[in-house]
DNA sequence: CATGAATGAGCTTTCATTCAT
DNA sequence: AATGAATGAAAGCTCATTCAT
C-alpha cells in the first residue's frame, strides 16, 4: 500500500487503525507534535513501521484523522440552536457545551495549536473552524453590542479564546470532576463581561 | 568553539548578534521554531552557519535569548503595583499594560508557546511566568471572591487566557491603531466578568 | 505458500496468471522494472497482492516468465535456416523476422535492457541470448569477410545493435502499418552495409 | 545546506564536488542507477552521507550533473561542420567523432539509458539530445534519398542505433586499442549502408 | 485459489552542530 | 569574528514479501 491512505475493508484492519488513533493522540499529547516520531506511534499501538502508512499517508495524515473528529463535534455545537427562555442559561449551556469538547479533546487541540505554528495546513484548518465559532458567537453578541461601542468580533474572539485557552491549558490533565464548578466560573465570567460590554464602565 | 556562547566584545559582534536576534524572531514567527532552521536564520541575518553559534549555544539558545526579553517585560507587569483609587481604572491599565506586552512580543510569545508543546525547558519557563501573572492576578481577586463560591486561581487563569489567548491570536498581525479599542472592549469583558462572578448570576 | 510458484491447475487459475503476465509487461513498459511495483501489477490485473506470488515466486520472476517467451521466439529465429538462393532474400527474411520479434517484444525487450543494468541474472540471460544471435550472424558473414580486415564478430555486434536498438528505440509505440516500409530500409542498411564491408570504402 | 544543489566556493568544496561525480559514474556504472545507493557512492567518495546533499538534491541530481557533460559533448558533435570533400572521410570523420564521445562517456551513458526506462526526466533529456543528432544526420542523407523511397529519418534512427548500440554494449569495458579497427567496420557498414539504400538491392 | 493486513529491512533525506581555515 | 564545508545521527517513507483467514 501506500497510494491512497486506505480504509480498512476488515474489522481488523479497523482495529488496527483505532489503535493507531489512539497511539497517536496519546503519542502528540505526550512528546508533542514535532517532536513525536512515528516510530514512538507504531510502538505505542504495537504495530509495524510500515502498517503506519497502511491507515495514514504519513504523520500529517495520523494527525488529520484526529483532527477530523475533533471538527466535527466543534461544528455540531456550533450549528445548535443558541435560543433559550434565559439568556443566562443559555450562555451557560453553550459554555458548557464548548467547555465539554475542548476538554474531551484538548489532547487532540492542544497538538492542533502546536502543529498550525509549523504546518500551513493545520493553520488552515484552524483558521475556518475557529472562524466558524467565533462568528457564531458574534452573530449571538450583536444585537445586544449594537448600540455599544464594542465590536462583536472582537468581544466574541475574546471570550473565545478565553474558554478556548483556559481549557486546553488548564484542563488538559484533570479530571471531570470539579469540570462543573471551572464551567460555572467562565459562565459567571463570559456572561458578566457581556453585561459588563453593555453598560458603561465607569 | 568555547563552550559557551560569547558575549559579543565589540560593537560590530553586537549588531551582529542584535541581527541574528532579529532574524530569528522574524524565522521563528513565520516558519514556527520547529520547522525553522538555522540555515534560515543565518541566511535572514546575512551571516554564515558557524556566526550562529558563536553567539548561542544551539537552535534552543536562540529561542532562549528572545524569551529573555519578553520574560523581563512580562516580569515588570506583574511586580508594578496595582493598586489604585478606582477598581475599574486599575483593571483597565492592568489590561492595557499586559495587552501592550503580549502584542509587543506576540512573535516571540507564539513560538514560545509552541515549543512550549514539545520542548520540556520552554514549558517549564512558560509555566514559571505563567504561574506568575495567575498568582498576582489571583491575589487581587481573592478578597472580592472570598464569599462566592468562585476560586480565584481558576477566575484568574480564565481571565489571563482571554488576555493570552486573544494576543496571540488576534494581534499578531495588526497594527496598533484600533489596538485601544480592543483594550477597551477586553478590558470592559474583564471587569464586568468580575462584577459577575460577586453577583449571583440569576 | 509454496517455493516454488504454481502451475495453474485449473482455468481460472490459467486465466489469473494470464492477467497478470499481461499486468506485468504493460507495467514494466510503463514504469520501467525498478520503478514497477508488484502493486501496480496487481491493481492493473486486478487481483490481491497475494495471488502474484501465487504465480511467480517474485517481481523478477514475473520478468523472467516474460523473458521466456521471447528468449524461446528469438531462439526459433537464431536456429531457423538461413540459406537462400538469393543472399539479398535471405537477409531481408531475415532482418524481417528480427524486426518482427523485437517489435512484438519491444515491451519485454526494453524491459529486459533495463533489468540487465542492474540485475546481473538479467544480464546474464540477455548475454546468453544475443551471444546467440550474435554469434550466428557471425557465422554467416565469416566467409564473406575473411579476406577484409573486419572482423565477423565486430560486424554482427554492429548489425545486430541498429536493429535491436531501432525496435526497441523506434518501433515500441508504433502502430505495425509502416513497418514493412521500415523493414525495407534496415534491411537496405544492412545488406549494402555488408557489401561496404567487402569492399573498400574508397 | 540542502535547499539548493550548491555550487562550491572554495576550492577545497570543487574538490569534494569532483570526487563525488567520479564515485557516482563508477558506482552507477558498476551497480546500474536504479541498484546504485547514496551510500555507496559517498563511500567510494570518501565523504559522508550529508555531503552528498551539498552537491546533489538527490540522486538523480547527480545523475543530471553526469548527463550534463555528457549531453555537453555529444552537443559538440552534432554542431560541428560534417562537409568535407569526400563524402566517405566526412561519414568515417563523424562516425568516428560519434564512437569517441559514446566510448568515452559509455557510462554515463549506459546509466542514462538504464534510468530513461523509469525515471520520464531522463527519458526526457535522452529524447531531446537523441532526436537532435538523428535529425542532424536525417538531414545528411535526405538529399541521397530524395529519389528513394527511404525516409531519412528512419535510415537516420538505424544508423544512430547502430553506433549508440554498439557503443554502449560493446567498448563499455574495453580498453582504446582496437577502436580504431572498430570504428573502420562501423564506418564502412554505415556507408555502405547509405549506398545500399540508394541503389536498390534486387 | 484468493484475499489484504501486516511486516521490517533498507534507503533517502534533513539539519543541527563542529571545526579547519 | 567570520566562514562554509563536512559531519552523522535521526527520521521519514517505501515496497517486496509473508501469512492468517
Amino acid at each position: 500500500m501506500s497510494d491512497v491512505p486506505a480504509v480498512p475493508r476488515t474489522s481488523r484492519g479497523e482495529r488496527t487503525a483505532a489503535r493507531l488513533r489512539d497511539a497517536a493522540r496519546q503519542v502528540f499529547a505526550e512528546r508533542g507534535y514535532a517532536a513525536a516520531r512515528v516510530e514512538d506511534v507504531v510502538a505505542a499501538a504495537g504495530v509495524s513501521h510500515g502498517t503506519f502508512y497502511t491507515y495514514f499517508t504519513n504523520k500529517a495524515g495520523a494527525l488529520d484523522a484526529l483532527i477530523d473528529e475533533t471538527a466535527r463535534e466543534l461544528q455540531t455545537v456550533v450549528e445548535e440552536p443558541w435560543d433559550a427562555p434565559d439568556a443566562a442559561q443559555a450562555i451557560a449551556t453553550v459554555i458548557e457545551r464548548f467547555v465539554d469538547v475542548f476538554a474531551d479533546h484538548a489532547d487532540v487541540v492542544g497538538t492542533w495549536l502546536e502543529a498550525s505554528a509549523h504546518e500551513p495546513h493545520f493553520r488552515q484548518r484552524l483558521r475556518e473552524v475557529r472562524d466558524g465559532y467565533i462568528a457564531r458567537v458574534a452573530q449571538q453578541l450583536d444585537p445586544a453590542l449594537a448600540s455599544t461601542p464594542h465590536d462583536p468580533k472582537v468581544a466574541a474572539a475574546a471570550l473565545v479564546a478565553m474558554v478556548e485557552g483556559y481549557a486546553t491549558q488548564g484542563l488538559r490533565a484533570d479530571d471531570a470532576e470539579d469540570r462543573a464548578s471551572r464551567v460555572r466560573t467562565l459562565a459567571a465570567l463570559w456572561f458578566g463581561g457581556l453585561l459588563g460590554l453593555t453598560q458603561p464602565i465607569g
